[in-house]
DNA sequence: ACTTTTTATTACCCGTGGGTAATATACGGA
DNA sequence: TCCGTATATTACCCACGGGTAATAAAAAGT
């Protein structure tokens, strides 16, 4: 089956540039990275990137829309899920935060829209519009079914959504933090202020027992 | 005296260019602004700007410097002030916030270092490091003093920090939310967590009491 | 009014880097 | 072995934009 596994020969070729292209992005940034150091890295030249590419805002758009398809999918899944809207949101925040530990996770936030063109500037505003929603959705549900904390629903979100951006600009794997770690501290850490049941962990190096620790929350 | 209104006249220029050049710089990126542009908005023509500085990343240094000094300077008076750790965090929180809605402070989040000769790098990467350094020292003191409940001093402040610097891509004038009003919501907001004593707002709606809401961890 | 200094303009340079045309090489199929 | 296709290379184009040299206009000093 040539036709197959030629098509799949292509297509990891692809993969590789869009990797090597979007490691590049983040450790030189996007203008500071030329097509010549993308290919120099994969032992090609530049013409041969064209072969996957139209350019190179196609290659940046391409990131962008694997880290986005990354997210939605988890967005999906937990759509379909049960549960309250607290739990939704810790579960988004999990997986949002994880995303935000990828290359192409990072590339939601370290990037810049205006270096995309117009019509798939649309594409990743329409996806991160996306993203925006659920978190409101979620928060605006947990309100509603008494998990969360009657709150300005629009500033939560863009309080806990900046958290987790910021993991992008932070975060390097083989640090002191792990990343599926980072994803549990943030679920619960981020909606300790909203959550109507305090649930903190035990892990938590006990507050000392000495001071009259009073019930959380009012 | 025209040494001094000249010396002004000068500063005043300088600052114009200033001005224009970082809300364009916002406004188009950084590698989309054009120094052509930057003099246009000005009426005046590209090489007039080099009799104020010496290059297109000076300027963007600039904009950076000066965001960072107003942040400084505020970071200087909490210093002195006395209080809790959780109050000179959330003091510091404010004075953040409010860099945030501003251009220059902006500036801070929203460009990138690479776009910066060597030295001045370094110089921008000191004075973030003596901002981050002041969050963690406040939780720091807060969790001594007993204001601040026990927790990852380093996460803590990324997560804080991470709200806020994300105020300076959504933020923009005219908005539903007033500067202050969102620099004083997150102040509370995000320090909820971590306040061994609650301050819920009377604004709020009450949350439901009902619930048996247990002392606070383990 | 004349000179000097500051500030601005016109005209130009040129390195950079995305993108392309022409061409060679490797590879699957008959 | 030959052909066709996919993939890669070499060599090149050229628009863009930061930066500079030469020069003019304006303002300050005397």
């Amino acid at each position: 089956m040539p036709f197959e596994s030629r098509r799949r020969a292509r297509d990891e070729k692809r993969e590789a540039v869009l990797r090597t292209a979007v490691a590049l992005f983040l450790e030189q940034g996007y203008h500071g990275t030329t097509l010549n150091h993308v290919a120099e890295r994969l032992n090609i030249t530049k013409p041969a990137l064209y072969n996957y590419f139209r350019g190179k805002d196609e290659i940046l758009y391409e990131c962008w829309a694997i880290g986005a398809d990354h997210v939605d999918e988890r967005i999906d899944d937990i759509a379909a899920t049960g549960g309250t809207g607290l739990e939704k949101l810790r579960k988004l925040i999990v997986s949002y935060a994880e995303t935000m530990t990828t290359d192409y996770g990072k590339s939601l936030v370290r990037f810049d829209v205006r270096d995309l063109t117009e019509h798939n500037r649309k594409i990743v505003g329409l996806a991160k519009k996306k993203i925006d929603q659920a978190f409101r959705d979620y928060i605006g549900q947990g309100i509603k079914d008494g998990s969360i904390r009657p709150c300005d629903v629009k500033l939560s979100a863009f309080a806990i959504a900046g958290s987790l951006n910021w993991i992008g600009h932070w975060y390097q794997p083989g640090g002191a933090l792990e990343a599926e770690a980072i994803a549990k501290e943030f679920a619960i850490r981020l909606t300790e202020g909203l959550a109507i049941k305090s649930i903190r962990k035990k892990a938590d190096k006990p507050p000392i027992r000495k001071r009259k620790s009073r019930g959380v929350s009012g």
